[in-house]
DNA sequence: ATTCTCATGTAAGTCGTTACATGATTTG
DNA sequence: CAAATCATGTAACGACTTACATGAGAAT
C-alpha cells in the first residue's frame, strides 16, 4: 500500500528546493504569482502543507520574529530532494480542466440569454486574468528584475503555455458571444442572438 | 449563511431536466462522454450525489429490478426545476485548469531530460484524449443518432471549445517538443519517443 | 488614532477520490 | 462454464476550501 502523496506537496518541495530558504508568506507569493494557473490551491492551505513536510523529513523549519509575531521558514532537507526526485520519476497526472462557465453553456437552454452571455463573459475575464499577470511577470524577465533568472529556458515553455491557453479561451469567447462595441447601434434587448462565426 | 450546494449537483439536476427519467448508470455515462472534459467528477461519486438530490426534494426516484438487482431511476421534480434555474442565475465560477504536466516542466531543472519529454508527451495524451472523443461524438451528430439532436446550437459552442483546448494543448506540445518521426534516421536507443502520431 | 493591507495562521467541514464488494450479462 | 466486462453501489479517507482570528506595518 504506497504512501500516497499529494502533489501540492511537492510543488511546495520543488520551490524550496529552488532556493536556501523561504518562509511560509513568500511561498504563498510565488505559489500565487506564478503557479496558480495551472496548480490552483487555497493559500491556507500552504501553511498547512508545510508542516506536513516537516513532519516527514522532507523540510525543517525555523522559527523568526517580526515584532512580537512568529514567523516560520523552511529549508529543504537531503531526504526532501530525494523525494523530489522520485516524484519527478513517477508518470505525470493528466491535465484537468474545470470550466464551470461551459457547464453553463452546456445547459443554457434553461436559462436566460443573458445568463449565457455571463458565462461567456467569464470565460473571457479568466483569459484577461492570466494575460494579465503574464504581463507583469514578463515585463520583469525582460527588465532582468524576475526572480530565477536562470530559469528562463523552462520559464518560457511555462510562459508560452500560459499565453496560449488563455488566447485560446478569449478567441473562443469572442468568436461565441462578441464583446459588444462601445458606438454599437442598436436597442440592446433584442440582441440575444448568440453569434456564430460570420 | 446560505446553504452552499456543490456545482456538481447541479451538472447532475442539469442532465434530469433534458430527459424524463434516468437511470444512474445512464448518468454516469452522460457525465463521461459529455462533460467529463470541463466538468471532470469520478462516476462512484455519482451514486451519492443523486441521493442528496432526493433528499433536497429535488428529484425523485424510482426502483426497477433487472434480475434480482435493484436498479434506481430518477426524476427532476418542480422544486428540482426551480433550484436549476436559481443555480443559472448565479454568477459563474472561475474556469480553472490544472495541470500537472506543467509543474513537471516548471520543476525539470531537478528531473532527467526524459522525465521533461514524458511530461510533455502526457499533455499531448491529454488533447488526443479529448480529440478522440470528439471525433466520435461530432460523428453521432451528423449521422443524426446523438442524443439530445434538438441541442445542437448549444452543443456546437461546448463542441468548438473542446476543439480548440486539447488543439492548443498539442500545438503547445508539438512546438515545445517535436513529436518524433517513425523514418528519422539515428541509433534506436536514443530515440525515446513520447508520442508519434501516425 | 483609525483604517487598510500585509502576514500568519487554525478549525471545521465538504467535496471528491480510491478502493472495495458484488450481481448481471456477454463472450469464448 | 469461466472470464471479462457491465452495472450498482458503499465505506473510508484525505485533500482542499471557507471562514475566522489576529498581529504588524503603512497610509491618511
Amino acid at each position: 500500500m504506497p504512501r500516497r502523496t499529494a502533489t501540492t506537496a511537492h510543488a511546495i518541495l520543488g520551490l524550496l528546493a529552488l532556493r536556501d530558504e523561504w518562509s511560509t508568506w513568500e511561498l504563498t507569493q510565488q505559489l500565487r504569482r506564478n503557479m496558480r494557473f495551472f496548480w490552483p490551491r487555497a493559500e491556507s492551505q500552504i501553511y498547512g502543507e508545510v508542516k506536513s513536510l516537516v513532519g516527514r523529513g522532507w523540510a525543517r523549519s525555523r522559527q523568526s520574529f517580526v515584532g512580537r509575531r512568529a514567523r516560520t521558514s523552511y529549508t529543504i532537507t537531503a531526504q526532501g530532494r530525494r523525494a523530489l526526485d522520485e516524484w519527478l520519476a513517477t508518470p505525470p497526472k493528466p491535465t484537468e480542466l474545470e470550466c464551470e462557465p461551459l457547464l453553463r453553456v452546456f445547459l443554457a437552454d434553461f436559462a436566460t440569454p443573458e445568463h449565457l452571455r455571463v458565462a461567456i463573459g467569464q470565460v473571457r475575464a479568466d483569459a484577461d486574468a492570466i494575460l494579465d499577470v503574464g504581463r507583469v511577470v514578463a515585463a520583469e524577465y525582460v527588465a532582468g528584475t524576475a526572480p530565477f533568472q536562470d530559469q528562463v529556458h523552462l520559464r518560457a515553455l511555462v510562459f508560452d503555455f500560459l499565453s496560449s491557453h488563455p488566447l485560446m479561451l478569449r478567441n473562443w469567447a469572442d468568436r461565441t458571444e462578441p464583446p459588444r462595441q462601445p458606438w454599437e447601434p442598436g436597442p440592446a434587448r433584442s440582441r440575444v442572438a448568440v453569434g456564430m462565426r460570420h
